[in-house]
RNA sequence: GGCCCUGUGGUCAAGCGGUUAAGACGGAGCCCUCUCAAGGCUCAAUCCCGGGUUCGAUUCCCGGCAGGGUCACCA
């Protein structure tokens, strides 16, 4: 059979480049020894979530603490999953968590020599590749029918057998040169298979930068490398764009792992050396009693939306990744407070070898970690900006009034003090935390414990004293003046050695105040917060907070 | 079902033939204290099971078992 004549009548195509251009196309990169090139290859779906964010982060820290490159290519070969805007969506999600691109889609930079970085827009490549295959004889045209696939497939699995388009199954690899130009006079849809040279029963080892080595048998499937579109499966274009755009370490899923084989065989068939490889665990969901890797369809709830939405502090977001990419990040963060993540050195080799299940209580004690080291000027921003977008017409109105609430922040959240407090999470429940200074949110959330005289007494007994220029000790001094007043005891220890002698401590009466001022039985430093609110403000509360 | 990967406290996990089996989150308790938060201290809790190899296995080997992944003209 003629293959060259094969070549031309399967890929018509006029205008092809020569295969061996591309390697002078697309030299190799003059990145220094050991830097990493690394890609997210997102198809254009727009959802990222949680599990994204942690494989781009890889990806970013893989490239970025080796200095290599960390682009992004969309991997657009399937019409059915585009979705508009999705690929701005994907750098806006990445940018808000503070990771970025040097190189690729819909990104400005004078690195972009490797592109075009869509796949739809890479066709002629792939296409002048698939038939150097042909010509070489490596691959070849099948005109099975969806249909008779499924057939065969059925078959296959009633005999038990392993399932696909492989020996004597690939019925079209044995077409003759008759039958396959009967079949395109007939106009017959068909895609282009390789054709595997590989044995199933020879196993062979392949190092994972992550796993380790891994034994698999070699590929033995004919898998389609151009669908009758024309457009390329993921497996062919893979190897030809990792190759052109030079990435050196392909961080990809452990979903992936199953047809490295077929990967493997694909760039010795193109005559490619093959990139490193590093399979990552997915990041697992508590499902019922069981493990579920994170899904784009059934977790809306872990988009990235969702954590901005929640007003997560997007570098926590990162740092809590960190820990589960590294596990001695967070150690390193122990002995570093003030170190920048960037400087921990990340290791891909040091990934978990197994999936790790998503930690949302660990992500808080991060987040308020985090939020408690930013000054109360970075507080402020942050919160702002979530008000912005998402809060309530009250939140809006209340950061108006920046002064009152960085005096809140820093005196009363302890945001970048000295004592530290850890009272915001995010950003919805900081705000919401503040909802007390100001009237129009202020409600009272507990009640008192105390019969009415005695709440009456507490709070007529501290408007008439209270004065808020006195010192925290002096207030705590007054307060006590009048608990003993009322029958409580002025001290704590007098009235745990003889609660029976008392109404009360001097804690219970700072509870009715504080319920009064504040509406809750818990909150910080109470003569801080008077201060905060004002003299006058606090003496309507005291009158209003009166038991009826 | 075939093939591949994984298996240390509730969770994330150090460990890499001999350890009192780190640390973090969470839990319990105590201290501090006007309550809460924070902080300090303390405690409970782990090597999937069975065989080997070895003077000695969490660690190495084999076999189970369990969990995950994958078997498309989807990525």
């Amino acid at each position: 059979m003629d293959l060259n004549k094969l070549s031309r009548a399967l890929i018509p195509d006029g205008d092809l480049i020569a295969p061996e251009e591309y390697e002078k196309i697309y030299p190799e990169r003059n990145t220094e020894k050991g830097a990493c090139v690394t890609r997210l290859a997102p198809s254009p779906t727009g959802f990222i979530h949680l599990g994204n964010l942690y494989s781009a982060l890889a990806d970013e820290r893989a490239a970025h603490t080796t200095g290599g490159i960390f682009y992004l290519r969309i991997e657009d070969t399937d019409e059915k999953r585009k979705v508009d805007g999705a690929v701005e969506s994907v750098i806006r999600s990445l940018n808000y968590f503070g990771l970025k691109f040097d190189e690729g889609a819909e990104i400005n930079s004078p690195l972009n020599n490797y592109g075009p970085y869509y796949q739809r827009r890479r066709a002629k490549i792939y296409r002048s590749f698939a038939k150097k295959l042909i010509a070489q004889g490596l691959a070849y045209p099948c005109f099975c029918s969806a249909e008779e696939l499924d057939a065969v497939r059925e078959k296959q699995t009633q005999n038990k057998e392993t399932t696909g388009y492989y020996g004597a199954y690939a019925k079209c690899r044995t077409l003759t040169e008759s039958e396959i130009y009967e079949n395109l006079k007939n106009n017959k849809p068909f895609v282009i298979r390789l054709k595997s040279q590989g044995n199933i029963e020879n196993k062979f080892t392949f190092n994972d930068a992550i796993k380790g080595d891994i034994t698999v048998t070699e590929n033995d499937k004919d898998v389609v490398i151009l669908k009758s579109d024309g457009i390329p499966t993921y497996h062919f274009a893979h190897a030809i764009d990792d190759h052109f755009m030079r990435t050196t370490l392909v961080i990809r899923g452990e979903e992936w792992l199953s047809s490295l084989p077929v990967h493997l065989e694909l760039h010795k068939a193109l005559g490619f050396k093959p990139p490193r490889y590093a399979h990552t665990c997915s990041l697992m969901k508590m499902d019922g009693d069981t493990k579920r890797k994170l899904s784009k369809r059934k977790d809306p709830e872990l988009s990235l939306d969702y954590y901005r939405k929640a007003g997560y502090y997007p570098l926590a977001v990162v740092k809590y990744l960190m820990t589960v990419l590294n596990s001695n990040f967070e150690e390193w963060q122990l002995k570093n407070p003030e170190g920048d993540y960037r400087d921990f050195k990340f290791k891909i080799e040091k990934m978990g070898k197994s999936g790790a299940l998503f930690d949302l209580e660990k992500l808080c004690d991060v987040s308020k970690t985090e939020i408690s080291r930013l000054t109360p000027e970075a507080c402020y921003d942050f919160l702002k900006e979530w008000v912005d977008e998402f809060g309530a017409e009250s939140d809006k109105a209340h950061f108006e009034n920046k002064e009152y609430i960085l005096k809140i922040l820093n005196l009363i959240m302890g945001v970048g003090g000295k004592k530290r407090r850890k009272d915001i999470e995010r950003a919805e429940q900081g705000v919401k935390l503040m909802d007390y200074f100001f009237d129009d949110t202020f409600n009272v959330k507990d009640s008192y414990a105390y019969d009415k005289n005695t709440v009456n007494a507490v709070l007529e007994g501290f408007a008439s004293v209270y004065n808020p220029a006195d010192d925290n000790s002096v207030w705590f001094a007054k307060l006590k003046q009048v608990a003993a007043q009322v029958g409580f005891a002025a001290e704590t220890s007098d009235y745990k050695a003889a609660p029976e002698k008392y109404a009360g401590s001097v804690s219970d009466a700072a509870e009715i105040l504080r319920i009064a001022v504040t509406g809750m039985k818990n909150s910080p430093d109470l003569c801080t917060i008077m201060k905060i609110l004002g003299k006058e403000r606090c003496m309507k509360r005291l009158a209003e907070g009166k038991a009826k």
